[in-house]
DNA sequence: CGAAGCCTTGATGCGCCTCAACGTACGTGG
DNA sequence: CCACGTACGTTGAGGCGCATCAAGGCTTCG
């Protein structure tokens, strides 16, 4: 038998704020772990949604596949974060793919015991319907974003999520801490790959970045928050 | 002191669907009726959200204000929808604002009563967290309209979900029962209402669609679906 | 050591924005 | 009821931002 789940892991996390330590327990002993490697998929757009996940370590990729077969990644995912929760909003299918972007693990519930779960710990509802606004929220926000800004803006708003996000301070500067190409980034800005890596190539010309292969540091962020609020680098 | 409100007026909305009308009654009994004219604001983006509504009749416009001036406008409500709902979602304020599209009737309960009621209605809150995960498909879905579809498409797509929502059948095809300007469209799409009034002025030429002041009909739903899918007209 | 995946950089063109000007319907007050 | 002002709509000319097409270099891994 597989031994039990460590509170420790998860009692810090913002899904389990103010959640005491026998109700984790319980919401604990209901859940699986699993590692993913790298590119495998956690679960499927359109597929039915089964269980419910807790990223534990490492990144996921959210993908949707357009009707023609284009990419698009509204979200990436880090350790501490629930997802693939279609079930909360009575949804039967997941909206879009996860892919792990670099390896993970992940806890998993049986979709099955989310209504006993919400029911038992009200903060954990709440908790996740907490998670469900901001994500809603940052959702518009793009359409915002994709609406009114130039390429230029969006690309550097990505690099400066993701850095956020998941960025490492390292002495060069804040590195990207898993995996990004630039049809990455082209994938989350609605461009292409060729744009981005002009871009990326001008920023990293004046010092504001380094990137290699798969990889991205920020150097001078501060220069990306003007690129990404459009104020333009010195008219004279 | 105000009549009751009529239990009719609300039974066979989706959000009370399933609720039985002692339930109803309760629920009802905590709401204010008003009116909104055209043009008025509901609520305003950034405000503390005192209070939830029920559109009963009417169409509302949610704008977002960029940093920059400019609108964008992610959503539409018809009648018997639920907005506003920032506190189901643990927000204190509201995203966005709500302006009256037309004359409305709205139903407004204050922020207070949301926990009571749904503990004490778990339909009810079902159904609004049903509601709020098709909003965030939908937004989501939106997202990847404005990175993937030409303007053309979108375009297309934002009159056929106009006339799919509110649409009424007349001699001439569906009219898009509320004013609506090409600023209006253009702020639904990311574009300028120059690009809407050509698009619509060569859609107009084919008969497809007819449109006078603020109002727009709908010939052949057919053709334009075809439009909002990227397909070019006939390259022979 | 070769192949596949990732990145870069140029050339070209077009979709759509921007700027500009004018036409048209509405409603408001004299 | 007409005259005017304002908001909405149309259409043209011009140009820029970015996609597209094309070619080649570099890294990593089997």
């Amino acid at each position: 038998m597989t031994p039990r789940l460590e509170i420790a892991l998860v009692r810090d996390l913002p899904p389990f704020s103010g959640i005491d330590e026998k109700s984790l327990r319980d919401i604990l002993d209901m859940a699986r772990a699993s590692r993913v490697k790298v590119g495998e998929r956690v679960f499927e757009q359109d597929g039915e949604a089964r269980e419910f996940f807790l990223l534990l370590d490492g990144n996921i990729r959210v993908v949707k596949l357009t009707p023609d077969g284009e990419q698009v990644v509204p979200r990436y995912i880090s350790a501490g974060e629930l997802f693939g929760i279609a079930r909360a909003l009575n949804m039967e299918t997941y909206p879009a793919s996860a892919v792990a972007a670099s390896d993970c693990v992940v806890l998993s519930w049986p979709t099955a015991v989310w209504d006993g779960l919400v029911a038992k710990h009200p903060t954990f509802a709440t908790n996740t319907y907490r998670t469900v606004g901001k994500r809603l929220a940052e959702t518009q926000q793009q359409v915002v974003e994709l609406a009114t800004a130039r390429v230029e803006q969006r690309v550097a708003n990505a690099i400066l999520k993701l850095a956020n996000q998941t960025g490492r301070r390292t002495p060069e500067g804040i590195l990207i801490d898993f995996p990004v190409t630039r049809q990455d980034i082209s994938e989350m800005t609605g461009t292409t790959l060729h744009t981005v890596s002009r871009l990326m190539s001008s920023w990293e010309d004046l010092g504001w970045v380094k990137s290699g292969l798969k990889m991205i540091t920020l150097v001078e962020g501060h220069k990306l928050v003007l690129v990404a609020n459009g104020v333009k680098p010195d008219k004279r």
